[in-house]
DNA sequence: TCTGGGGTCCTAGGACCC
DNA sequence: TCTGGGGTCCTAGGACCC
């Protein structure tokens, strides 16, 4: 814990959903949920209109279904469009700090002690959040963050938590235990649903209570790091520092199927598809690693990991396939697969020899495996004839003669599309034939004008 | 039409080594 | 001729986060 109040915490509020009503100016105001649109599918984001209705993150799809009203638009993601949005805000935040710790896509701590010259009193870092909340929603076409500011990571993440969206609470140090005493322990970073369990068992329901626990007592409740933890976040102490470039411990890539699987030669082909985007992207990264590991999820839920240790590294697809089968072999599909996935571990910097093969031979097994993962994770073929497979709801697509829009929907051989974009008035919705030629798919609309420079 | 995908960190037991 | 004891690596699983 600090003297000043110079750590920041930024979280952009229901991120995907706010890019995606900034694209789509039609959706604005209306409730938006984004994330799978699958049978099999759980919510990523839900606009703050969606939350009213119960809409909620990591709710299945389904669920959200049934409880918001017709005219809800359900999306999948466009994560292109929100990593180049989010790159945006990284800029705006080490322009005041170059110390910026990104959590996630739509969050960051910032230290402001390492940059230059800010005035760390609690005025001044009030003033200097609003300035970074107006550039945020300047640069963005109107996305906005919560940011709180305290003396420790965990009291700027409180702070901004306590007035969203679009808020800003600055945590006076000296005040910390003020703040934080009262809140439920749920509202602690790492109190999830077994620990809150635990923790109700024995009368904690606020983080006051949790002070009054002894690290003994919490120790053996939460094991020895976590009990440790919980003991002096309940004290407000926290010096963990920000920090900038934390390396990748491990890359993976998992799909749940729309229906279960049990066919080995399918289930393969698949583990070959998996292991070449892992390739792909450890070789991008200059990375290797020498733990591969097989996850599946069975058709009854149970999940089971299943890994080999190499002697060397590798970032090799075939090698990463060839291990990944045999051990999808020796666990067995009984039952059925609701879910597989392939990863690599214990990464070090630096494949062996792998800068010649990467251009030889990866542009086009990547393309095959994404085709052939989204051809298998696609809704049976029987609802969603090939035509139709190529669209999906939120997607960015441009017509010949129309321009560019956006997937609402498809279905019996249509694909319904809205031509609009960021910069536009909502638009027309126009029902063509999912085969139409003049149809393809579209990038991400620019959403800055032209005189707000490059 | 129950339960995504990409991660991180921790724990615990067994093997192995000195 | 029941008994060490750390330290490290590997494997598997679980909790948690966004």
């Amino acid at each position: 814990m600090r003297r000043e109040a110079s750590v920041l915490h930024l979280d952009l509020d229901a991120f995907f959903a706010a890019v995606e009503q900034r694209d789509k100016p039609s959706l604005r105001g209306r409730p938006v949920v984004v994330g799978g649109v699958g049978g099999r599918g759980v919510v990523a984001t839900a606009s703050y209109e969606a939350r009213a209705y119960g809409a909620r993150s990591a709710m299945p799809t389904a669920e959200a279904r049934r409880r918001c009203p017709s005219g809800t638009a359900f999306l999948g993601g466009r994560f292109g469009a929100y990593r180049r949005t989010s790159d945006v805000v990284m800029a705006l935040l080490r322009e005041l700090s170059p110390l910026v710790e990104p959590v996630s896509i739509d969050e960051a701590y910032l230290d402001l002690a390492a940059g230059a010259g800010h005035d760390l009193s609690v005025d001044g870092v009030t003033a200097l959040a609003r300035g970074l909340k107006e550039r945020i929603a300047a640069a963005t076409g109107g996305v906005t963050g919560s940011v709180g500011i305290g003396s420790s990571k965990l009291m700027a993440k409180i702070a901004s938590d306590l007035d969203k969206p679009d808020g800003l609470v600055v945590v006076p140090p000296g005040s910390e235990l003020d703040v934080l005493h009262p809140l439920p322990v749920t509202r602690l970073s790492g109190v999830g649903p077994a620990t809150a369990e635990r923790l109700h068992q024995v009368g904690v329901k606020t983080v006051a209570d949790l002070a009054r626990k002894s690290l003994p007592d919490l120790v053996g409740l939460a094991g020895r790091a976590h009990g440790t933890g919980l003991y002096q976040l309940a004290r407000a102490e926290d010096d963990r520092p920000v920090v900038a470039e934390r390396g990748a411990k491990s890359v993976s890539q998992e799909e749940t199927f729309e229906r279960d699987l049990t066919d080995l030669s399918q289930l393969n082909r698949l583990i070959d598809a998996m292991a070449t985007r892992v390739g792909g992207r450890l070789r991008a990264s200059a990375l290797s690693g020498r733990t591969v590991t097989l996850k599946l999820r069975r058709y009854d839920f149970t999940t089971i990991t299943r890994s080999q240790t190499l002697p060397q590294p590798t970032d090799d697809a075939r090698q990463v396939a060839s291990i990944a089968r045999r051990l999808l072999v020796e666990a067995g599909t009984g039952g059925g697969l609701r879910l597989l996935g392939v990863g690599v571990s214990g990464l070090s910097q630096y494949a062996q020899g792998d800068l010649f093969a990467l251009d030889v031979e990866d542009a086009a097994p990547e393309e095959a495996a994404q085709a052939e993962t989204a051809a298998v994770a696609e809704e049976p073929a029987e609802q969603l004839p090939p035509a139709e497979r190529r669209w999906w709801p939120g997607q960015d697509v441009v017509h010949d003669e129309l321009g560019p829009g956006w997937v609402w929907g498809r279905g019996l051989g249509r694909v319904t599309v809205r031509f609009e974009g960021p910069l536009t008035a909502p638009g027309p919705v126009r029902t063509l034939a999912a085969d139409d030629p003049a149809l393809h798919p579209g990038d991400p609309p620019e959403w800055r004008t032209a005189t707000m420079g490059p």
